[in-house]
DNA sequence: AGGCATGTTACAGG
DNA sequence: ACCTGTAACATGCC
């Protein structure tokens, strides 16, 4: 699920589910997630109200009464499935198949508020996390003291990223996922970031033209606004057909789409695909300079 | 069986 | 101190 628009449709979602609920219960069904989960820490939230959810980076932030907040990471495949006092199941926005059981393997830490209603935290990969800090400490926390800005602020503008570049020599891709210069950004959005910019992703970003990086702030904040505004991609297909779906994946240019043919209409190329600091990258040669 | 996967981080070497 | 590449984490899918 987890680059900036996913987490942030979630996080809205859970705005919208548990924001006021009482934690009555924490159930740990394996807290061996990236780090192991304190358990008496986390103890500590049972009586506790859920204040405010909020986001910075991909990373999600559960206000709880004033003086604890807990931190949560997705990692690759960490999710969140609400049920609710009649049982219907959604994860996170969106409605879920309670049948489907095959998920449930991977329920990991149970939230139970009243009447029934409850939050899992479900993940495949166990490569999310939850730490719990009190007062503000998260604030100052390796996690996120060395977050670039967020791509939608305006502290992210031309003049930031030019002067970030300046004496570095890296390819253009691996900036755009370096979250000390920019937080939020992964794999997909990078990828589609570029061709929507006609910058192929291995260019030393001491060769971009100005214009070319006025092109990269502009599409990266257009290309984030419109996937939260379609909810988000879900890379997976779930079994429900009952409401709605992240559902930017259908409007990829270039990720994943390798030997078919260039999204632009009057393009004949075929998509490329190369690794570029361990991580695929879709491109044009020709649309891509 | 082997390669790949939306993320982060530790480490080795330059 | 900065940069680069590689591997590791755990699990499922093709």
């Amino acid at each position: 699920m987890p680059e900036l628009p996913e987490v942030e449709v979630v996080k809205r979602s859970l705005e919208r589910k548990i924001r006021n609920l009482i934690i009555k219960k924490v159930k740990i069904i394996d807290g061996n997630l990236r780090y192991k989960v304190n358990k008496s820490e986390i103890f500590d939230l049972v009586g506790k109200k859920i204040k405010k959810i909020k986001r910075r980076s991909k990373f999600i932030i559960f206000e709880i009464n004033k003086n604890f907040n807990l931190l949560v990471h997705l990692g690759m495949t960490g999710k969140f499935f609400y049920i609710n006092e009649k049982n219907t199941k959604y994860k996170t926005s969106f409605y879920y198949d309670l049948n489907n059981k095959k998920d449930d393997k991977h329920n990991r830490i149970i939230f139970h508020f009243k009447k029934k209603h409850k939050l899992v935290y479900n993940d495949v990969r166990k490569f999310g996390f939850m730490k719990l800090y009190r007062y503000n400490e998260h604030l100052k926390c390796s996690h996120l003291i060395n977050l670039g800005p967020e791509p939608l602020g305006n502290e992210f503008n031309f003049n930031y990223l030019k002067n970030y570049m300046i004496d570095r020599n890296r390819m253009i891709k691996d900036i755009l996922m370096d979250q000390k210069c920019i937080s939020g950004l992964g794999n997909i959005y990078a990828n589609e970031i570029l061709f929507l910019s006609r910058i192929k992703p291995t260019r030393k970003v001491s060769s971009l033209k100005d214009y070319e990086i006025k092109k990269i702030v502009k599409k990266t904040k257009e290309v984030l606004k419109k996937s939260i505004k379609f909810g988000g991609s879900s890379i997976k297909n779930f079994s429900s057909d009952n409401g709605k779906k992240g559902e930017f994946q259908q409007h990829f240019k270039v990720y994943g789409r390798i030997g078919k043919k260039c999204s632009n209409p009057d393009c004949n190329e075929q998509i490329v695909k190369l690794a570029i600091a361990n991580r695929a990258s879709f491109f044009c040669n020709n649309c891509q300079k």
